[in-house]
RNA sequence: GGGCCUAUAGCUCAGAUGCGGUUAGAGCGCACGCCUGAUAAGCGUGAGGUCGGAAGUUCAACUCUUCCUAGGCCCA
């Protein structure tokens, strides 16, 4: 280099060819961060690392000290894949875990599975095919085992896929030993505590297995049955209340599809909101729905009638009628399943063969009668019938009301009715004697009412949901008539029919359980199973049969709290939150309050969170039928799982959330907004040293210091909006920061600093210190959603401290990056901008300028800003990223360019004088003015020079 | 049919703590333009909403009431 300025160098620095020598002086940004996500590629990467380092320990490790945060979660049942409603689930636990990991707490996170179950049963059945009739409990049972196994890999692969930390190595499983032996245990102590009691209820059996059927193996088929309309005399009381009566012959009439119910009819349901009417035919009165009159009439054949008065449901209740064919009253009861669709508006009840008829005699305390036995025979007790298998007997009831003159049409009607799914034979409704928990017995329902009342409900309605569940549910029904589960581990004594229910064999039964698990039911022989010193309360007898029922699944999961929040050391009872989907009120949530309040006394949650579901762009509910169900691991294939953490996050899930590709396209394009604007960051920090280079913010300009101020701000809402579970607000924040505060403002003003000014000057280093202060902010704050992301940002940021940027803790907003004042001056400046851009766009379209810095802005400013903003040309200048920038007085402007919002400010653009700077590329009128460099501006030539 | 809930621009969301008050906002997308030193990037301007529909209360309703429509969950 001549240090004189050799005169050889002018003519090149002048041509062409040779002027992108000054890009060499810049310092433009450098990084190996790619532009492109290529995060199908990328996430598996960083997830080995995450398990190379074993991350989800050191977490543990790190917050070992901290205070609690715990989130239970809720099994998914272990069958089948992942979908996108779980992967919401799973990915809100995994945002909520890690924020308040980040926020100082020690958030452990034990995911679990539901392994029991109907529906493993019967894949388990299906894949055995014609070898299930021949395979013992045992051998099912450990196919089951097998079967559950298999699928809680495949979606632990898949939840670990979507980014969810966790203990995938240990999680809890409804049908490890010991969870099976803490079920045990939780139903000893609701025997123990009185809460349990046998009663009977109807359930869909079939006659040709002899088996009960639950609801999923039920199918519709059409079936041909029966259509009878029938009498039932009223008594004679009834002519007595209503003088109408007196002296006719009053029938109430009913119609039945199922004629071989009518033995155990016990009443008739009349609906509380219909009219009944009193309509005389031929000397007889017939009392039916005023809505249904005609329809029968005219199915009766009935041209000549008279209504003779009408009656609300609340005069005819708690009237009798006569069995139309036995010695017994049916009692007139009100029911709302009553419809008008068809029949009669008066329903025949049979507690004991319907699930309605089931309801209404439980709340008017009739038996609950069924006298068909397993192959769905009338026992002996049935006159006229017994030992008649009851399809079979529909013909002889039908002749046996003809023969009396109750029966007032007959006829065929073709309907859908539940069929066997094995046998395809129709199936019955049979009351059969069952395990329930009493909601009354020890006052149950009362005590969960209250707790609900102690919960928080997010969002509040959750409470309504729950509390009217609650308040209207019938008992538990915890017998399940099947193979895979946990036993209903009693016994009952041959001789005198008693049960056996005692502590001591609970004890013992648990213990057995823990070292085999619940097969142990069914391997040992009853003297293995019932101790010593245990016998037959009532008889004192030792001659036993084990109970062959076992536990509903829910009554598995609903004791989570007992076998996970009490047991592990990092968690306990109760949890501070449980997350779930809105089905949960009647599921979960629901099961697991009762058992808490019914073994504990407290509910197992402080508070409860729940999301709604994933449905298409339109809002309907993603079905094979309407084809418009997507997999989540079609969008990890397609855009990678992080995209669909950010559609996690930006979706307000307490609504139903919305899914479409047209969606997705959006987020990954806000992705790559966010992830190019860190990578702009990174790239501008590649020769910054934060320990040797910060600036300190006294020393910055005030742009700088409004930027930190920006930035303090985004922190706050962002904090706040994981505080609240509310991560649209986050995911929108920290997107609108990118965006509007950084890419289009502050970065965009800043390029000119940090390319041109010299390396090592304060200008430039403050720009750093920001922009360092700003993405070490920015990685922290994104790391509960964007992961993946934020992790390889931290990795690219090079500063060793942490092996994770999970590890680390979120961002507080800093006071003393926060000044009011410099935002209120920069509000207004803002506002200026926003003025200034749309009259240079004005230029641009005129041909005036092309880029911004062809431009000089002239401007004369509101009154009220003028002394604030008198001098601040350079500044403005460079906030407009103009070449210059003149404040004057108003009769020096022509008439402003366009509109202007702001009353009292004038602004004109005009073409800048002076060359353009072949470095910075402003204009300025000493271009050309430096023997050495003349193709340069005074800027740059101190810096260059 | 019942219970609970939702409905603001093409998309995602804001619209002051439970009780109404200036021309309903943002970002994205879109259209048009600029730049080519964040470049399969960046910047700017602009056009988009009778706040699901209808009635009602009120001086005044996106915000309150009723009904209707569409959709979701849970029951029946």
């Amino acid at each position: 280099m001549d240090e004189h300025g050799s005169t050889l160098e002018l003519p090149r620095i002048k041509t062409p060819e040779t002027s992108m020598d000054y890009k060499d002086t810049l310092n433009l940004p450098k990084t190996d961060f790619p532009m492109k996500a290529n995060l199908t590629v990328r996430e598996p990467e960083l997830l080995k690392r995450w398990d190379d380092i074993g991350l989800y320990r050191l977490l543990r490790e790190k917050a070992a000290d901290r205070p609690r945060y715990i989130l239970h979660d809720g099994p998914p049942y272990a069958n089948g894949n992942i979908h996108l409603g779980t992967a919401l689930n799973k990915i809100l636990k995994d945002i909520i875990i890690k924020s308040h990991q980040m926020s100082g707490m020690n958030a452990a996170y034990v995911p679990g599975w539901d392994c029991h179950g109907l529906p493993i049963e019967h894949q388990v059945d299906k894949e055995l095919g014609k070898k299930k009739e021949s395979v013992s409990q045992t051998e099912r049972r450990t196919l089951c085992r097998r079967y559950a196994e298999k699928f809680i890999d495949i979606q632990r692969k898949e939840f670990k896929r979507l980014g969810v930390l966790g203990e995938w190595e240990n999680p809890y499983l409804t049908m490890a030993y010991y969870y099976e032996a803490t079920i045990a245990r939780e139903l000893g102590r609701f025997f123990e505590n009185g809460s349990i009691i046998r009663s009977k209820k109807p359930i869909y059996w079939c006659t040709s297995c002899r088996t009960a059927l639950a609801e999923a193996e039920v199918e519709y088929a059409d079936h041909k049955s029966a259509s009878v309309y029938v009498k039932f005399a009223l008594r004679p009381e009834a002519a007595a209340k209503f003088p109408e009566l007196s002296g006719k012959k009053p029938y109430v009439l009913i119609w039945t599809t199922t004629p071989w119910t009518l033995p155990a009819n016990l009443a008739i349901a009349l609906h509380p909101d219909f009219v009944y009417v009193a309509a005389e035919v031929e000397g007889e009165v017939w009392i039916l729905a005023e809505g249904l009159l005609e329809n029968v009439m005219s199915v009766a054949g009935v041209e000549n009638y008279k209504v003779i008065r009408t009656f609300n449901t609340e005069e005819l209740c708690g009237l009798k009628a006569r069995h139309p064919f036995l010695d017994r009253d049916s009692v007139i009861l009100p029911g709302n399943h009553v419809t008008l669709e068809t029949g009669t508006g008066a329903v025949h009840t049979a507690p004991g063969h319907g699930r309605e008829d089931y309801e209404v005699g439980l709340e008017a305390g009739l038996d609950i009668y069924s006298p068909v036995d397993d192959y769905g025979r009338f026992t002996k007790d049935v006159e006229f019938f017994a030992g008649q298998f009851v399809f079979d007997a529909n013909k002889d009831v039908i002749a046996k009301l003809e023969e009396n003159g109750s029966l007032l049409q007959k006829g065929q009607i073709s309907h859908s009715y539940p069929h066997c799914w094995r046998c395809k034979n129709p199936v019955i409704f049979r009351a059969t004697p069952q395990w329930f928990i009493s909601m009354e017995k020890t006052g149950l329902r009362q005590k969960a009412l209250e707790w609900i009342d102690r919960v928080q409900w997010l969002p509040g309605w959750g409470r309504e949901r729950i509390y009217g569940m609650v308040a209207n549910r019938p008992d538990w029904c915890i017998s399940r008539q099947r193979s895979w589960g946990v036993p209903i581990c009693v016994f009952r004594c041959s001789d005198c029919g008693q049960y056996i229910t005692s502590r001591e064999l609970f004890d013992h039964i648990v213990s057995m359980f823990e070292k085999e698990g619940a097969d142990a039911w069914f391997t040992h022989p009853v003297e293995d199973l019932l101790p010593e010193n245990v016998s037959c309360p009532g008889c004192g007898g030792r001659n036993v049969e084990k109970e062959t029922d076992i536990l509903d699944v829910w009554f598995d999961s609903g004791t989570s709290f007992a076998a996970v929040l009490e047991k592990r050391s990092q968690l306990g009872l109760p949890a501070d939150l449980y997350l779930e989907g809105s089905d949960q009120h009647r599921g979960w949530f629901h099961s697991s309050l009762l058992a808490a309040v019914g073994t504990r006394d407290t509910a197992p949650y402080k508070t409860v969170l729940t999301h709604g579901f994933v449905v298409d762009g339109q809002g309907r509910k993603m079905s094979k039928s309407i084809g418009n169900v997507i997999a989540p691991e079609e969008i990890i294939r397609q855009y990678g799982a992080e995209i669909l953490r950010l559609w996690v996050s930006a979706e307000d899930y307490r609504d139903d959330v919305r899914i479409s590709q047209d969606i997705l396209k959006r987020l990954s394009e806000a992705y790559r907004r966010i992830r190019n604007t860190c990578r702009f960051l990174l790239g501008n920090l590649y020769d910054f040293d934060p320990a040797s280079h910060a600036v300190a913010r006294d020393q910055m300009p005030e742009l700088d210091r409004f930027a930190l101020h920006q930035l303090q701000e985004l922190i706050e809402k962002v904090r706040q909006g994981f505080d609240r579970f509310e991560f649209h607000r986050v995911y929108h924040a920290l997107h609108n920061y990118c965006v509007v505060d950084l890419s289009s403002f502050y970065l965009d003003i800043l390029k000119d600093r940090l390319y041109t000014c010299a390396a090592k000057s304060t200008e430039r280093r403050s720009a750093q210190t920001v922009i360092h202060i700003i993405l070490n902010t920015l990685v922290r704050l994104m790391a509960p959603v964007l992961s993946f992301t934020a992790e390889e940002i931290w990795l690219g940021m090079a500063n060793g401290q942490e092996p994770s940027v999970h590890l680390l803790a979120f961002p507080q907003s800093d006071p003393s990056f926060k000044d009011e004042q410099l935002a209120a001056r920069w509000e207004k400046i803002l506002v200026l901008r926003q003025e200034v851009l749309r009259a240079l766009e004005t230029a641009r379209k005129d041909k005036t300028i092309g880029h911004p810095l062809d431009a000089r802005v002239r401007f004369c400013l509101p009154p009220e800003f003028e002394a604030e903003f008198a001098g601040c040309e350079e500044l403005f200048r460079a906030v407009f990223i103009v070449s210059k920038v003149s404040i004057e007085a108003e009769s020096a402007l022509d008439a402003p360019i366009g509109q202007v919002e702001l009353p009292g400010l004038k602004i004109q653009v005009e073409t800048a004088s002076g060359e353009k700077c072949e470095r910075c590329w402003v204009r300025s009128e000493k271009v050309g003015q430096f023997v050495d460099h003349p193709g340069i501006c005074e800027r740059c030539h101190a810096v260059v020079g």
